[in-house]
RNA sequence: GCCAGAGUAGCUCAGUGGUAGAGCGCUCGUUUCAUAAGCGAGUUGUCAUGGGUUCGAUUCCCAUCUUUGGCACCA
């Protein structure tokens, strides 16, 4: 039995949840689940991200009080635990005390590597942000057409400079593996073409007083990326009082896999790093960087007004449904689309007329016609079983490659039971052995698909012991 | 602009120096245990475009186009 530790990343609250944070938290949930079956000690976190200043901008867009609009929609993604039968051990809140606390106990663990420099940039009033002079159109703001203004700030910053060759070699020789190669290779030409140093605070004023104060200076606020990637150690109680935890599941532990999308590559596999370099932390071992869902094409988002929203998705269709669309028609590792045609066709094809059917027209004929299972399955049978058993154990983390093999195992099934023709069997021994052999098959099935679909992997077990057929996914 | 990846049947993708495959969809046939499901057969392609190397390229090389991503203090 080892110890592993696997962390999603954690949003913005500044708005609900969409289908794209789903998918992301589904595959760590299938993987966390997966390793506990195989009987690992599995640390699972998830949390939210409360203190960039796009909260605060939000919440005033909104006319809200910045902690009311945050906790609002805390508990939407909170919720999404409930909603996609998730299994996180804990979920950590960046607003909560033991991530302050942990927060600033990285910052002064870095100390040596953390220095004051001034810094002036051109500065919006109304973005409230820092404009480099090659994005502004015509010297004004793109946004508001407003001549930016000359702003000089003294802010803290991190030597990642000094870095720069480690991480290199770190990932150039897989210490910290990233998958897949392609953004592997992205981050090794970003580290080539030069590491400089980022400034790691704001003032209080830029940040509107929300946030995690820089230790011993409460003029200024930690940058929010600072803070935020410290949150997987913080959930393991780093920096409180009881850090047995941390020591078990990070620090003296090598199993430690992040799940990022390919949005925030740079600050697990270059910033993260080095931070953790800096404060004499073991480093993590691998991260898993997913790709985005689009909608018929298109990026998701508000504006166009084609935001996924998994609460409806799973009302209409069901928890395993979902799951299994994210798991089985996204590549793991690569943007995939969604469309409700393909969501709906994927549902028909593959769990209403493939596993749902498969299931229910075998335990029709067995209770009809009151059918002995208990026999020894054919050698044809457990060999076909183990083999496809070891492919999905193989392709694993290639979800959908996993699915579709469990899937030929279903389809497999069908074709013998055509071959076989028992409905014309009266003979109880014959079918006894073929029904033998299908049971087996799809207790087997079940077993596979535990991680992925646990909610359908029970009922699949129940209806065997109980020979009562109910449709598993109805068709649409 | 620079760098990297991708461009193969309606869709999602696999693949090979010798004139292409899977699943889904679709069409037809067939079975009846089953959620009008299952099974069988069939269907479609200038393998992005233009050159080059080669006896021969979709597969190698070059260019072009399209597309995706990265190019730091901005998730």
């Amino acid at each position: 039995m080892k110890n592993i530790f696997i962390s999603s990343s954690i949003p913005f609250v500044n708005a609900s949840p969409h289908l794209g944070h789903v998918l992301e938290l589904v595959q760590a949930d299938t993987v966390a689940r997966y390793h506990r079956l195989l009987g690992d000690n599995v640390f699972f976190v998830s949390g939210t991200d409360e203190n960039s200043l796009k909260n605060v901008q939000s919440a005033e867009k909104a006319g809200e009080n910045v902690s009311d609009f945050v906790y609002k929609n805390y508990i939407n993604f909170f919720q999404l635990k409930d909603l996609l039968n998730l299994t996180y051990d804990d979920f950590i809140r960046t607003t909560e005390q033991r991530h302050f606390i942990g927060a600033q106990k990285l910052w002064k663990a870095c100390a040596k590597d953390i220095y004051k420099k001034k810094y002036s940039g051109l500065y919006c009033v109304g973005c409230e942000e820092y404009y480099k002079e090659e994005e502004l159109i015509d010297g004004m703001c793109p946004e508001h057409k407003t001549k930016p203004i000359l702003v000089e700030e003294e802010n803290y910053f991190f030597k990642l400079s000094k870095y720069q060759d480690k991480i290199k070699k770190i990932i150039e020789t897989d210490e910290v593996k990233i998958i897949p190669q392609s953004r592997k290779n992205e981050i090794l030409s970003f580290i080539n073409s030069g590491l400089q140093d980022f400034c790691i605070s704001r003032t209080n004023e830029r940040a509107k007083g929300w946030g995690i104060d820089v230790p011993e200076d409460s003029s200024q606020k930690m940058w929010v990326w600072f803070d935020a990637l410290s949150n997987y150690i913080n959930a393991l109680g780093y920096g409180s009082n009881d850090e047995s935890k941390f020591n078990e599941f990070w620090n003296e532990n090598k199993d430690k896999v992040h799940f990022i999308g390919k949005g925030i590559n740079r600050f697990h596999s270059v910033y993260w790093l080095a931070m953790l370099l800096s404060a004499g932390i073991s480093l993590p071992k691998t991260i898993f960087v997913h790709g985005y869902i689009t909608v018929d094409g298109q990026k998701m988002s508000k504006s166009i007004g084609n935001v996924i929203d998994p609460y409806k998705l799973v009302e209409k269709y069901g928890c395993d449904a979902v799951r299994y669309f994210l798991l089985r028609e996204i590549p793991a590792l690569e943007d995939g689309d969604f469309t409700f045609d393909k969501f709906e066709k994927r549902y028909n094809s593959d769990l209403a007329d493939g596993i749902g059917n498969l299931l229910s027209r075998t335990i029709t004929m067995i209770d009809k016609k009151n059918i002995n299972i208990d026999k020894e399955p054919e050698e044809l049978f457990i060999n076909k079983n183990k083999e496809i058993e070891e492919k999905v154990k193989e392709k694993f983390i290639y979800f959908n490659e996993a699915l579709d093999e469990v899937w030929s195992l279903i389809s497999f099934c069908d074709k013998y039971i055509e071959e076989k023709k028992p409905w014309a069997i009266d003979d109880a021994n014959g079918n006894e052995i073929i029904f033998s052999n299908i049971t087996y098959s799809l207790k087997n099935i079940s077993q596979l698909l535990r991680p992925f679909l646990p909610e359908t992997s029970k009922k699949i077990e129940e209806q065997i012991k109980i020979l009562k057929p109910e449709p598993l996914f109805p068709r649409i």
